[in-house]
DNA sequence: CATTAGCACTCTCGCATGGAGAGTGCTAAA
DNA sequence: TTTAGCACTCTCCATGCGAGAGTGCTAATG
């Protein structure tokens, strides 16, 4: 991919004309900066990046650029005699316009896409895979939505029986999601004829929202009625769903980082990862399809993401169902690898409800 | 319920005929510093029981029965002129014979249960509910296990066509559980066809286990062998997937505690709960339904439990589906709340799964 | 004029020091 | 058997100090 390309694939509150001009030597001085914090966690100084990035000028000389850097706004010193430390302008910077994107390794590629083949039983082991390869693969923390459908729709009804009068309703959607219900029938009702029920009602009801469901329980007389009106139900329950489930996986590798290292900060972390509609919130408002949207430290809200980067993409079909994949870490986190992650997961749970979808 | 049938519901590794024979007083005495502990995470001191617990002594004489409880291996020491701390095997005694158990409160049973009735529409969304709830409960963290057939058998089958090509399996299992799969058919199937065949294998193959499928599967051809093998598949996954799908929550109510206030100690413990096959392996070994079984400290074998304990219970239908409730907490855990809400909770899944199963 | 060597200055970190406070253990008296 | 009294121990916290790391500035250099 080149630099265009990934120009317009990463968005950003702060546009890339805010950005400050640099030079050849600057730019190479931050990229070194960057990711040597990213590395070591500690304010890198002068000396280190001379050796260890082999410059061709003398530390004092960094300095001077340093300082620079700093008054643009791209760096800071955490006190007089200590190195320097992104700002989160400076990681901003280092997103648009100094990092190569890192896709996963092909044969890291190869294991993760084996493990989804292998998968394809369930919706809900999807999103568990897909969040902890998430994990894996960027090692930070991911979040990972269910696909859902803008509008849920029926596409097929069964109703099995467990008891006289009790049945057990298996709804498919519009996109391959699977729901069940448990039903207490007023009355008993054969097996047969729950059968042909659920048969009638797959053929007329196909394709049905939950306002329409609700309109035909009211035509619908005795079991039928009762079906119906669960089935309204369940789409309505289906789309009010959308946002208060969330998959999360991987904060295990959060916490191994040294900012997360006094325990308050790790609680917190913990806490907004376990609640799962504050974690619903922190998505990002508009975004298309495989666009990859990073929101750096401040640019969060959310006082608990002060010193965190959350990065999200959208996956789904045209027009279809629509879901993110992210992962939540420290500002300083690799973002190449991270986004490179986000990007070849959200295309893989594409791919799987394209293929659900049955496009 | 009273303390003879407490003992017999609450097992542990060390028989009750080990534990010492106490005093009055000093059983009085342990169960202060055990209160005292519990509350305050701080080693307790001879005056602060006599202030606080308006013991009829003097802080000299409380020194004297403290000095004696840990002799009998009760209590411990962290240095010379500390408070007392009590050991497993303190906690174990405190276990056995001073503890009264607490069972929810009404009113909190009524919100549960009102929110158990809400949800039945799913299994996972049980599951899910259940280890929250527990984790509320008990304010620690929770492991919920899903209910498993001891050998899965077919209850139900649903072919839903996605294309031309393509189909959503759908299997009901015996004890509700709702398994699907998406299938390439090696060629094209009518909608009238799937809906047949999926009546005629729902009639003949209901009650089948993954064997029996595997050879029905030899027997029929084309689509429907197909279809028979992929059940067989279903079936044998389903019955590997035992132990690797455990659900967890409450992580943030332990990281409260101020044992967990280094972050090595978090991150080992976020390991353990996020790993879930290790997690399948702290299950207790032989327990029946109802009982719950409590391993203090040094009882758990894994290393990274040293400090705390788990409480755990069993839940299913007699000779039906059997799944585990339980809790992890520092070995200071509140065990008369923890253990009214692991049974309770239990008792709320053994419930449910009745329901499901139509008993 | 950009670069660099040299050096003073600043700030952190680790370590030792030294009460203050809390709590025990022991002894002797009630 | 219980209790008051007291010496002793250990932690905790504040303080101070020296070493080390790194900067910022100045003046020299190519």
């Amino acid at each position: 991919m080149d630099q265009a390309q990934q120009h317009r694939n990463i968005g950003g509150r702060g546009p890339a004309g805010d950005l400050p001009k640099l030079g050849e030597r600057q730019r190479e001085i931050l990229r070194a900066v960057i990711r040597e914090f990213i590395a070591t966690a500690e304010p890198v100084a002068s000396g280190a990046l001379v050796r260890r990035y082999r410059l061709a000028v003398s530390a004092a000389t960094v300095r001077n650029e340093l300082a620079l850097l700093e008054e643009l706004g791209l760096l800071t010193h955490p006190h007089t005699s200590a190195g320097r430390v992104p700002t989160d302008l400076g990681y901003r910077y280092f997103l648009e316009s100094l990092m190569p994107e890192a896709m996963p390794l092909p044969d890291e590629q190869l294991t993760v896409s084996h493990q989804f083949q292998q998968a394809q039983r369930d919706t809900a082991e999807w999103l568990r895979l897909a969040a902890s390869t998430l994990a894996r693969l960027s090692a930070e923390a991911s979040i990972v939505t269910p696909p859902s459908q803008v509008r849920g729709a029926l596409k097929h009804v069964e109703a099995v029986p467990i008891q006289e009068r009790r049945v057990l309703l298996v709804a498919v959607l519009e996109g391959g999601a699977v729901r069940q219900q448990l039903l207490e029938l007023s009355a008993p009702a054969s097996v047969d004829e729950l059968r042909a029920l659920g048969s009638r009602l797959t053929d007329e009801q196909s394709g049905a929202d939950s306002a329409r469901l609700r309109k035909a329980a009211a035509i619908e007389r005795g079991t039928a009625a009762e079906i119906v009106g669960a089935l309204a139900g369940i789409l309505a329950e289906s789309d009010a769903a959308r946002g208060r489930d969330v998959y999360y996986d991987g904060i295990q590798n959060i916490l191994a980082q040294p900012e997360f290292g006094h325990g308050d900060r790790i609680r917190e972390m913990v806490v907004l990862l376990e609640d799962r509609t504050r974690l619903a919130e922190l998505l990002p408002p508009a975004l298309r399809d495989g666009e990859v949207h990073v929101a750096i430290g401040n640019e969060n809200r959310l006082e608990t993401l002060r010193g965190c980067s959350l990065v999200f993409g959208r996956y789904g079909t045209p027009g279809g169902v629509v879901g993110y994949v992210g992962v939540v870490g420290p500002t300083r986190m690799d973002y190449a690898r991270s986004i490179g992650a986000v990007r070849y997961v959200g295309r893989l749970m594409s791919d799987l409800v394209r293929v659900v979808e049955g496009n």
